[in-house]
DNA sequence: CTGTTAGCGCATTCAT
DNA sequence: ATGAATGCGCTAACAG
């Protein structure tokens, strides 16, 4: 197998020639089988098996201005977060022919600017971010790139293009009055360093009405470091009965070195998180979370870049999602481990 | 903000008006800056900024037949097992300029041909498939596209150009091997239902010399999951002293079921995964895995998709990564739950 | 070191 | 229903 032939590979006018009709014809028959004959069809598709051609989408686009690409970005793939909503995302489009080009900013302002510079460059039909656009030169420059932009998983009244989020405040709020209601004195936060997490916590902090012990780790968060931040608050404040974690992931891990202290969930201490991850109503304690539909995200996202290619109005280019927090074991009041989930939504 | 002019972005035609120069002298300045003046190089990087100039990779691609995109394609992004592959892979591209364009197979042998041919239409300058390419019809065309393809998380004599990765069935030999030592009587497997979860299966009962019960579940694997799972198992086989796990989700959704019905693990039932998942290490018990290098497989394919991209001779167009099984607390011998990790690696 | 010429492969005019 | 001409924006090859 060693002879890699530099076959230059079949093109359109290949097709063309062997199907004997001229090139564009051809590419009608492909992109348009409705503006060519049935006879001219099947021939074309022949001629397609047997040179074994395959469109080349870079001409394509280019002539075109349809890419047939969207860009995706996010902080990085491993903040498992968004992986439902890249996920469904990446379907969505794919049943339309689009593909999704990843890009990663790692929570950097700068390298954000670069990446979606790139992006641009590729002249992609479409751009979904998670999170707002930080960089104001990248704001512009995108709003002038004339591309269909949608920011995700945040809120704000000025977005680059389109939206569809939902506030982080509220999140903080909403949580922050739960803790408020079950009326635990000594109340810890840990968090995540990235500015969505930390805007529910300031949220958070907002309802409770006052400033709690709080322990921020690094994105992405990780159950290591959940442990060490259970371990950096109980070294600060011994008596803490309730800690309001910025995820899931966290919210486990704080679990997991609460367990290993001989202490009791919830009735020692008491964890939330955020993000409702696949496992964590399944986990024992299973965990109180903040839920978000994170495909619902991806799907709508995709739908409105979609709706934007077609040209159509797009009706609501700003969507807030809401939340909804899910009391479970980790949080639960009486003895009653068992006990349905208690629902509490908040939209907008 | 309604004035969306579709201004006609600049192009390098622009650029080199603006800065007094041909066309291909501002192609040159940016692109192969050694080769120009310095003053022409300041001037046209002027130019750039004058006319907020970015340039179109479609155009360029279409010309210089490098695209500058690396497709990845995975079963489904949520498939954790692969993220710090694609995350490395696409980190490393990025690193030099390339990016990384998504495709998702679902396990399925006709959307696997399909992705595949998407993906060749946008002429990308190299293709990393997680596992093997299963389609024969997708590798023949693989090989005639000249495109460099890194087959990965697998092993073959016969790739369809290079390949990093490692042997399930040795995996699964390794841990039945484990198993063996161990003694352990009545055993069972909990496993995904894709191909190379069900080698490990394979490898794994012909080390222990005997079939043994196994629960099938859907891939991607979710501790959801290993709880039904492992419930499957004890309805089948009630005595049952130790499961293998297909992966270490599966494992902890094992270890959640089997403590929540009173049993002590590993004392009444010892567990094992593979992968060793970021958690893996920090879960009270920690989980015994099968630890493989996911980064590295992603940096390796990354490296020789570069290396052909510049025209090197690959020396070693096939890795082995082997792999390394580490003992932890979900399968320890004595009551020493603190003891370091027994480790036994296993390579080419 | 810089410019001229000539496409890359396709799809959008406009014609027939 | 089909075709001819043209150019999308850029860069390889050659010239100077």
């Amino acid at each position: 197998m060693k002879d890699r032939a530099p076959v230059r590979s079949a093109t359109l006018h290949d097709v063309a020639k062997a199907a004997g009709v001229s090139p564009i014809t051809a590419s009608r028959a492909l992109g348009r089988p409705d503006l060519v004959s049935e006879k001219t069809r099947a021939r074309v598709q022949a001629a397609v098996q047997e040179t074994g051609y395959l469109p080349n989408l870079l001409a394509g686009g280019l002539k075109s201005r349809r890419s047939l690409m969207v860009a995706g970005i996010v902080p990085a793939l491993s903040v498992t977060q968004f992986l439902p909503t890249v996920q469904s995302l990446t379907t969505t489009l794919a049943a339309e022919g689009y593909q999704v080009i990843l890009g990663q900013t790692a929570y950097d302002a700068e390298r954000e600017e670069a990446v979606l510079n790139t992006m641009i460059s590729r002249r992609p039909d479409g751009i979904v971010v998670t999170g707002l656009v930080a960089s104001d030169r990248a704001r512009e420059r995108l709003r002038r790139s004339g591309i269909p932009v949608v920011e995700t998983w945040d809120f704000t009244d000025d977005p680059v293009d389109m939206l569809v989020g939902f506030s982080h405040d509220r999140v903080g709020r909403a949580t922050g009055d739960y803790f408020r209601a079950r009326k635990w004195q000594r109340v810890g936060v840990a968090t995540g360093g990235d500015p969505r997490a930390l805007m529910r916590r300031a949220g958070f902090v907002a309802a409770l009405g006052r400033e709690v012990p709080t322990a921020v780790v690094p994105a992405p968060s990780s159950l290591e470091l959940g442990r060490r931040a259970l371990a950096e608050l109980l070294g600060r404040s011994p008596g803490i009965e309730a800690v309001c974690c910025s995820s899931d992931t966290l919210a486990h891990g704080v679990i997991v070195e609460a367990l290993s202290r001989g202490m009791r969930v919830p009735q020692d201490l008491a964890v939330s998180g955020f993000g409702d991850a696949e496992a964590s109503a399944h986990l024992l304690p299973s965990i109180t979370s903040v839920h978000v539909d994170g495909p619902g995200i991806g799907r709508l996202a995709a739908g409105l870049i979609l709706a934007r290619c077609r040209g159509e109005a797009v009706a609501r280019p700003v969507v807030d999602l809401g939340f909804e927090l899910i009391e479970r074991q980790s949080t639960a009041a009486g003895a009653a481990p068992d006990a349905g989930p208690v629902r509490a939504s908040a939209k907008a």
